[in-house]
DNA sequence: GCATCCCATGTACCT
DNA sequence: ACAGGTACATGGGATGCG
């Protein structure tokens, strides 16, 4: 009762006539801006300006829309909203009848009769009732109201957020382009799109990159007693440009003062959301009142801070804005339809939905809220024989020259789109080709555009800007992409279908067993293949010969593949555990170009500590230092070696930094429910005895030292209460692991830390890793 | 009581 | 609320040995 009345007050507030004129008054201090009024105003009493959609948000019965504007300026304007939803009657009910029953409700505005498709198959439209209410707030009331009346058979368009209802009925994504018109109420009157789809650099948006410092005794801070001790400002290379330190009254209200001035589009920071909310709490404490938003927030219950609650900006976790960009999320936001706020943290399975709503309103089908049951009944063994995932060829272990690696270019993509691969065009039986299929043609725009972006990218400089932007949009483009396939089966797709899902992964498989025959047929050597890249060699074949060999297969299979990587050297791992036999997904090698390029091995570990990483590739750099194999095999392999005994005693006689030696591990559920007692979860608890509250998804950085000890909690010691005076690291313990992370790199040139720690296994061990594999012809049975 | 093997568990990586 | 496949470290019980 409480936060429903605390939120209507919080809407009211925003909507005051204060605040508009406040707004209003603000905008026209530049000169410039009042001529423009003056100019534009003067005819028909309207005001048109041309800019971007920065944010939207719902409240009550409006939208309120955030503009940046050609001339810098932001503006707020408002226009109408209208909650609505559908309704299919029960068999036995008359629409007619449940139409005026449904008017009875106070709540709602008016109903009509409509025909649409209520599933994605397109069959027969069905007789629905198109149900409108009054404000936001009553929706779910309607809802749980003529449940209890038991005439309905199925609901539509009830489980979207109220600003993707908005947004999918204009029509118009946020961040784009528009010219809009509005009045002197700030309402809006029209919005179009202004066509920027093929600019590579994103809207003049501008950002904050800013930390947080908080003084506290425990790991984690508690707002009631934690004073924030600092504020620190970055600029666009992350480096530091303002620093606001002292008293903790004067650290926010010098913060609040510093956005007001800079009125930044974007807040960036690590935990963007708590960051800002502890920021606010921390305020209300010291009795200030400030706004890091475009519009007053309601400080009431910042317990419950609503997701918009810093309305008019954009804030984003620094993560995002690393990977992506402000292009990227620009991307996100386009195929989404949703605010950026909302695209640029959304999980994969959430934006595909969303541009899927999207593009099935537009062909009037409705959303079903129910996940549909399946379609098709299969037996256990079906399944099991049919769903299989991507095809692996076991790579053929040990060291091998200049070899080719021919990646499909988006495979699964391409294939969706020529096979007509769709939620509604495929059975367990067949594919029906007689209409274009609803995920194809979706496919088909995001794969566009993509490709459009990663090969313009090529035209512009490395490290130029427009490459940068190229990379990010592609970037975010692909992670969408990737996903489009993953999703068409998963569970939670409304619109699913698990026969297209594993129509997909057969058309793949066959892809690359045809794929292989082509590269023997032409005298290659297959060595390796995983899903969508083959890895094949010939003796004397130059750069030239395998962009043939690349392009012959595009003409047969009708899919584009290209040269991906050519190595100089390149290693082919066998299973550490059962070194008979290969280990798929875990290599290293040297490119033509002279870098390193390696998959699955400590190196690309997250977890593994960077004194290791930084020794592992010293040791490729060593051992790859090389012209020939054998010169590889004998002088750089007995460098590396020399190497490792270096590294092992510099270990062994506690020189090396714990800082260096430190392993970050995910804590992937509460601590309560492991069932062993791992390194990282006693360093979690660890922790928390120290007053750390640890989520799951949270980093775990640990220290062994003394791993082998009966008790776990002496084991380790977590990195955030290490003290450097009394903390020796467990040398045995990154003794072994130096061996380990040797014997990764060297033990197929004989190398083996236990047994004979410094000399090569047999003379002709090398020589039976080299013999020749007979080539076998691939068939699918 | 110990060393060793085996397996479930858990995390991370690759496509 | 993305899938499926894969590798490897770890803990701890089972097993074997003396």
């Amino acid at each position: 009762m409480h936060v429903m009345q605390g939120l209507i007050l919080h809407y009211l507030r925003g909507l005051s006539p204060y605040f508009l004129k406040n707004t209003f008054t603000q905008r026209c201090l530049s000169v410039t801006t009042l001529v423009v009024f003056i100019l534009l105003n003067s005819k028909s009493g309207r005001m048109k300006a041309v800019g971007w959609l920065l944010d939207v948000y719902v409240s009550w019965k409006n939208a309120v829309l955030w503009f940046k504007l050609e001339s810098e300026e932001v503006i707020r304007l408002i226009d109408h909203y209208t909650p609505d939803f559908y309704v299919e009657p029960k068999e036995k009910v008359q629409p007619e009848e449940l139409s005026s029953i449904l008017l009875n409700h106070p709540n709602i505005l008016h109903v009509t009769l409509d025909n649409k498709y209520t599933s994605v198959n397109m069959k027969v439209k069905s007789t629905v009732l198109h149900v409108y209410i009054d404000y936001t707030k009553n929706f779910r009331r309607v809802l749980r109201d003529i449940e209890k009346l038991g005439l309905i058979k199925a609901y539509y368009n009830i489980d979207i957020l109220h600003v993707q209802r908005y947004l999918f009925k204009r029509g118009v994504a946020p961040t784009s382009k528009v010219q809009i018109e509005y009045d002197e109420g700030n309402r809006l009157q029209c919005m179009c799109i202004i066509d920027d789809e093929l600019e590579i650099k994103p809207p003049p948006l501008t950002k904050l990159v800013f930390d947080v410092e908080i003084y506290s005794k425990n790991l984690t801070p508690e707002v009631e007693k934690d004073p924030i001790s600092k504020i620190l400002v970055y600029n666009e290379n992350l480096a530091l440009e303002r620093a606001f330190e002292g008293e903790e009254r004067s650290v926010l209200s010098n913060f609040s003062d510093y956005i007001k001035m800079e009125d930044p589009d974007f807040l960036i920071s690590l935990k963007v959301e708590a960051v800002l909310r502890y920021i606010l709490e921390r305020a209300k404490i010291r009795g200030l009142t400030i706004q890091l938003g475009r519009e007053e927030a309601n400080t009431d219950r910042l317990e419950r801070l609503a997701p918009h609650s810093h309305k008019g900006r954009v804030h984003v976790d620094l993560n995002t804005f690393l990977g992506i960009g402000i292009a990227g999320i620009v991307e996100r936001s386009r195929f989404t339809l949703a605010p950026p706020r909302l695209s640029a943290k959304w999980p994969a399975g959430r934006t595909i939905d969303s541009r899927q709503c999207y593009e099935a309103l537009k062909k009037d089908i409705l959303l079903s809220k129910t996940r549909s049951f399946f379609k098709h009944v299969t037996t256990a063994k079906d399944t099991i024989f049919r769903d299989r995932g991507g095809l692996i060829l076991s790579p053929k272990a040990g060291l091998h020259e200049n070899v080719a690696e021919l990646d499909y270019e988006s495979m699964y993509p391409h294939i969706i789109i020529r096979h007509n691969i769709s939620y509604e065009t495929v059975t367990p039986y067949f594919i029906n080709k007689t209409r274009r299929g609803f995920l194809g043609e979706l496919t088909e725009k995001i794969l566009d555009r993509r490709l459009h972006f990663k090969h313009l990218r090529r035209k512009h400089p490395k490290g130029s800007r427009e490459w940068f932007w190229c990379e990010q949009r592609q970037l975010a483009l692909k992670r969408i992409l990737v996903c489009i396939y993953g999703y068409s089966g998963c569970f939670a797709n409304r619109f699913n279908n698990v026969s297209a899902y594993e129509k997909i992964n057969k058309i793949a498989r066959e892809t690359l067993v045809q794929t292989m025959n082509v590269a023997m047929r032409e005298g290659f050597e297959v060595i390796y293949a995983d899903s969508d890249s083959i890895f094949v060699k010939k003796e004397d074949a130059d750069r030239e010969d395998y962009m043939k060999l690349a392009k012959s297969i595009k003409e047969e299979i009708g899919l584009p593949i290209s040269l991906e990587h050519h190595y100089k050297f390149l290693c082919l791992l066998t299973q550490k555990v059962n070194p008979e036999l290969e280990a798929t997904r875990r290599y290293f090698g040297k490119l033509m170009s002279g870098e390193l390029y390696y998959r699955g091995i400590e190196l690309r570990r997250h977890d593994c500590p960077s004194f290791l990483k930084n020794f592992q590739k010293r040791l490729l750099e060593i051992l790859f230092d090389a012209e020939c194999v054998e010169n590889l095999k004998k002088d750089q392999f007995k460098k590396a070696q020399d190497y490792v005994v270096e590294i092992y005693e510099e270990i062994m006689n506690g020189k090396i930094d714990p800082e260096k030696l430190v392993i970050s591990k995910v804590l992937r559920k509460p601590v309560d429910e492991y069932q062993s007692m791992f390194p990282h979860v006693v360093a979690a608890i660890q922790m928390m005895q120290k007053g750390k509250k640890l989520k799951p998804g949270e980093i775990i950085d640990f220290l062994y030292v003394n791993a082998a000890h009966k008790n776990p909690f002496r084991r380790v010691v977590p990195a955030a209460i290490l003290n450097n005076s009394h903390c020796y690291y467990d040398k045995e313990k990154y003794s072994e692991m130096v061996l380990d992370v040797a014997e990764t790199v060297l033990s197929l040139f004989g190398f083996n830390g236990e047994q004979n720690c410094f000399r090569p296994k047999s003379k002709n061990y090398l020589e039976e890793l080299h013999c020749e594999r007979e080539d076998r012809k691939f068939d699918l049975n």
